[in-house]
RNA sequence: GAUCCCGUAGCUCAGGGGUAGAGCAUCUGACUUUUAAUCAGAGGGCCGUAGGUUCAAUUCCUACCGGGAUCACCA
């Protein structure tokens, strides 16, 4: 820890020892803040100013314009700007004590609210309290509207880096980012509502697994002391939420953190937010009605529209979504039938699709790249692809009629997976085989396939009643709702590589 | 892991083989309705680190360090 100080920040430290000398407290125990910025600005009027006569508002000091005798300053507190008016003549015991104030300090100001000649509403400044001085230097953009009422910003603080390692300081300097992260509140609200409204119960189930399973990843590991046992860092709660449904809930539902011991990049962060919910008695028909319904109530209440734009793509969020067949979407966009190939056959086939395979890739991985590459971009228009191979989904109820196919969908839009969800397989003897041949793949040095888990399997024994279950990437479905391209905007701390002292 | 890009003042960036540049921020002075305030002045830099080429390197070369992007890995 460095605790070397450049000259600004210096001057910022002598400056608080000079307030403190003078006997005020730099950093008081609270402030009797009585109106937000965003009132004031949007109920001022001019006709009548009384209701303003005597406002208390407090916040960050972004700009300071002295002028002799008068100062003008703007604050930003969480709602809005507001510019204060510092008068000499109406300060007499604080006015010399403003050049010890910085850009960054926060301030309490009580006054009566105005318009200036130049147009702004503005706090005219009876009273300032210091409520926190600030001995960093805040990074400084300028914003100015040109004739045309376009913003420009001059100076911003751009670098990812830096944003990400230091959010509030994001936060501070790029005030709208927030809007980001109220949105990604208000959809998690409104789901919860849609979940709740329906009679589901929302659940918590362990986060520390000693066994890990329900999805294809590799784990975080960590270790318990008292039990001297391996503990591993959930990458999903479905076996957890199964296990209520045998107790008799007819409908839960989880939101909440997954880790996965994988890579990082626009669309992956180490730790996650999904939603798996379990509805009993239903199928995956069922699922895609609600998923749909639940996502098109989502957008209307979040964004008072069911059309998207992302990444310069109109998306119609439209009852009903396309579904399609996985095999069919394949033959779609590749021009050939992949159903029922070898695994030779189907390495044959990515060589002529110029898709790049692994020369030691199984049939299920070899199928998978084939669709990520050639399919899964086009899915731009919400896609339901139902019915994948039954090697692919261990988890998965095997379809009604057709051999060697699961009745499971994932849900595309923008061309990445949003959802994931099957009717869920609930015959613990096909459980069974299904989890030990992913025992045997793992045995083979596969680090993703699944570990069986005898006492879910004992809850199947006892008995699940058919079910539907459904998971949605809540971070995704945030990028895809506010427009953000990297899951890093819709995280607040996103995971970054440690920072290394410099040499 | 591969490829490409970046590292210069507190911030955002320009520059270029010969004393290091701008705007903002900071400091001093002027200014009692300013708003990218303005005006006059000032301070602030191991130009990421190390080595090489050179009379001379912040600049060219190499390596390293730190970071980013893309790809690979990863539902």
């Amino acid at each position: 820890m460095s605790l070397q100080r450049n000259d600004q920040e210096l001057r910022r430290l002598e400056e608080l020892e000079e307030l403190e000398r003078l006997g005020i407290n730099v950093f008081p125990y609270s402030f009797n803040k009585t109106i937000s910025n965003k009132e004031i600005q949007t109920n001022f009027r001019d006709e009548d100013p009384s209701p303003f006569a005597n406002v208390s508002v407090a916040g960050r000091i972004m700009t300071i314009r002295t002028m002799g005798k008068a100062t003008f300053c703007d604050i930003r507190d969480e709602s809005d700007k507001i510019q204060i008016y510092f008068k000499q003549n109406d300060l007499p015991d604080f006015y010399d004590k403003l050049k010890l104030l910085d850009i960054g300090d926060i301030i309490g100001v009580e006054g009566f609210v105005f318009r200036t000649r130049m147009g702004e509403i503005t706090v005219h400044a009876k009273k300032v309290e210091i409520l926190c001085k600030s001995l960093r230097v805040l990074p400084t953009p300028k914003e100015e509207i040109d004739e045309e009422g376009n913003k420009i910003v001059y100076d911003a603080f751009a670098d990812v880096e830096q944003r990400y390692r230091k959010r509030y300081l994001d936060l501070i300097v790029n005030h709208h980012i927030r809007d980001t992260f109220k949105k990604r509140a208000k959809i998690i609200t409104e789901m919860r509502h849609y979940f709740d409204s329906r009679g589901w119960l929302e659940v918590e189930t362990p986060i520390l697994q000693p066994l890990y399973g329900g999805a294809t990843a590799r784990p975080f590991i960590t270790h318990h002391n008292a039990l001297d046992i391996d503990l591993y860092l959930r990458i999903a709660d479905e076996l957890y939420l199964k296990r209520l449904i045998v107790g008799g809930f007819e409908g839960v539902y989880e939101i909440s953190k997954n880790f996965r011991n994988e890579g990082m990049d626009r669309m992956h962060n180490p730790e996650f937010t999904s939603m798996e919910i379990y509805v009993a008695y239903k199928d995956y028909n069922w699922m895609m009605d609600m998923t749909e319904d639940l996502l098109i109530t989502i957008a209307k209440k979040v964004n008072g529209t069911e059309i998207l734009e992302y990444d310069g793509k109109e998306i119609k969020l439209e009852k009903p979504f396309r579904r399609a067949k996985m095999y069919d979407l394949l033959l779609e966009y590749t021009g050939m039938n992949l159903r029922n190939l070898s695994r030779d056959e189907l390495y044959s086939a990515a060589k002529k699709l110029n898709v790049e395979i692994d020369e030691k890739a199984g049939a299920m991985k070899i199928l998978d790249e084939i669709f990520s590459v050639k399919v899964q971009p086009n899915l731009i228009q919400p896609t339901f692809m139902i019915d994948y191979p039954v090697e692919m989904s261990p988890l998965a109820k095997k379809h009604r009629t057709e051999d060697g196919i699961v009745e499971r969908f994932e849900l595309f839009i923008a061309g990445f997976e949003v959802a994931n969800a099957f009717s869920e397989l609930n015959d613990p003897r096909d459980q069974r085989q299904r989890l030990e041949e992913q025992a045997l793949l793992r045995a083979g040095g596969d680090e993703e396939a699944m570990v069986v888990d005898e006492d879910f399997l004992y809850a199947l024994e006892v008995g699940m009643p058919p079910t539907a279950g459904l998971g949605i990437g809540i971070d995704r479905l945030v990028m895809l709702l506010t427009g953000e391209k990297s899951i890093r905007d819709v995280l607040f701390f996103p995971q970054m590589r440690p920072e290394k002292s410099k040499t």
